[in-house]
DNA sequence: CTGAAAGCGCTAACAG
DNA sequence: CTGTTAGCGCTTTCAG
């Protein structure tokens, strides 16, 4: 059996409550004693049980991060950089952290609570009744990724359309005039965001966009090839693709050398993400960088100000993207 | 606050003892009784706190994933595939799972056992210092991804040797003679592994292997870029070379194509790990598949075992590899 | 089948 | 500065 606040009380002579602040708060106690206390506790091999502490004290510092999607892969590059962040900070903060899919959901607030668990940090699609069970139990929440409708929860979110408005600055002031846009089947928050930021950059241009230059497709690369073979097959070709995200914009590069069109020679791509592919790609693949480990991070932050009811947090945070410009865009050629 | 089981006692008009039993052995209670205390349960939000539970029960369930790298990016797209498997399983199995990064190892166990952790997955290089902690407190270890010498430790593996020899063979019944490898700087035991897997293959085939053929890079897309352009800038350059992971790969195929060599007409490419990023390459890469969700099953399987002190579970488990094979491989050409 | 009582390991008043 | 004492919420003998 493991040593316990007894053993370390009894070996050294002291009480056991002498025992506890030696470790909990060792400026209230002589250092003589506290001298005895360690070694006593160093020769049982003891460390204080954070059980029966947190049991005590009523709060456990215990946090979840639950990632609320339904593919087979839960953890791609994008939320494990998110993961990453929040490893982190919760770490710095003495948070511990829970990481788990949020699958079976119907008995997760349940868990939670029975857990103990003060808050959690919920990624992606999150169910709105996996939401209201939390709050029901009194279980900080902080949204990341995500924005659901009519529900006032403090989140994180990066600034997708600001990313999307760049990456067509970027395309028309190399002199494009036909870009189309390929989206993948992601969240609906994320979908309409990306879509939106597209309409209203090329509005601010000056630009229609005509419903044969937006595309949908499935999220990994087959998919968007196919898409894209599609897009690209038009008589009066797009002279630039925008990706829903880097995945779709890699299918957009099979799909234009399939058809033996150049990139960036012919065709300009934009990705987002900036995921590690990008340097991958052959030309470089331009994408709009989300500081992903910082979401992650204030997340943290977030919820932390939440479990304390520090109301003066922002509520949303944005996390501003930026255009990562490498091969795969150029100035447009006019033919003629 | 929230209910405890006395308010549940009070409201159902029955003993704490009662209710108690009513949530961790309903059979041992007359259905009538069983039936009020729920509904005082319900009336109150009540749900049985695991902490108090544990306490008592003297057993928590508690178990860590620890990643042991010192890179900026602990959860990339391997460790994060096996944190899904590990994640699977451990919900399966009711198990609490902590995540984190250790590179604060030096309080890692200490703080293991404060929190009563009972088990741990070490994943990738863990330091010989943190795993002698481990023993000590008595928490359950389970390598992955690596083995530590003189340490007689459950561990789960890809079978390295194996798929790195798949590579080779195929590369070879497909006319190669003249094959380099490029390895990056990997954990020890992984660039050990993979090293030896070609040597042997190779000798297996009785060709020999110079040391202008083997070179070592960093573990980035561009160190591998540079690493290749030189490998392929030899008079007499190799018609195929094995990367020592996707990205390595990658690498190659960029510098072939820098340098007008064409993959796979001039040149055969396969990576390792089977990562997203190989149909997202063009021409597909031919890589060597490692079941990373199996791998984290694995472990957890491992790792409750040995909680249970089941000495019959199997110290070392080798997860097969097999090699997928895409685009990037090519019967080679004999010139002349 | 149910209840009373003891205690898991720790902390927090309250006295000294 | 240190010790005594009373729990935190739960489970588990041991009696009924």
């Amino acid at each position: 059996m493991r040593a316990t606040i007894h053993d370390v009380s009894r070996l050294s002579g002291v009480s056991t409550a002498t025992v506890s602040r030696t470790f909990s708060s060792p400026n209230q106690v002589r250092e003589a004693t506290r001298r005895r206390v360690y070694e006593a506790a160093n020769a049982l091999n003891y460390s204080p049980n954070a059980i029966a502490r947190d049991m005590v004290l009523q709060r456990t510092n215990r946090i979840a991060y639950l990632i609320c999607k339904k593919q087979a892969t839960i953890l791609d590059e994008f939320y494990a950089g998110i993961c990453e962040g929040i490893m982190r900070r919760a770490n710095a903060l003495n948070l511990q952290l829970i990481v788990s899919t949020a699958d079976d959901w119907q008995k997760m607030a349940v868990n939670a609570q029975s857990k103990q668990i003060e808050g959690v940090v919920l990624g992606g699609d999150a169910d709105p009744e996996l939401i209201a069970d939390f709050q029901a139990r009194n279980v900080s929440i902080v949204l990341v990724n995500n924005r659901v409708a009519g529900v006032d929860l403090p989140c994180v979110l990066a600034d997708e359309r600001d990313g999307i408005g760049q990456a067509v600055d970027a395309l028309i002031e190399k002199g494009h005039r036909h870009i189309a846009m390929l989206l993948g089947r992601f969240s609906p928050y994320i979908v309409g965001e990306r879509y939106a930021g597209f309409l209203e950059a090329m509005e601010r241009h000056g630009f229609r966009v005509s419903a044969a230059d937006i595309a949908l497709c499935g999220r990994d690369v087959e998919s968007a090839t196919e898409a894209a073979e599609k897009l690209l097959s038009q008589p009066d070709r797009p002279t630039a693709v925008v990706g829903g995200n880097d995945v779709i914009a890699a299918g957009v590069m099979k799909a234009a050398r399939r058809l033996g069109i150049s990139v960036p020679g012919e065709l300009s791509v934009t990705g987002f993400d900036n995921s590690s592919i990008c340097p991958m790609l052959e030309p470089e693949l331009t994408s709009v960088r989300v500081d992903v480990t910082q979401m992650g991070e204030t997340c943290i932050d977030l919820l932390k100000a939440s479990m304390e009811q520090d109301t003066r947090a922002a509520r949303v945070t944005v996390i501003p993207t930026r255009l990562i410009t490498r091969g795969t865009c150029q100035e447009v050629v006019h033919n003629g």
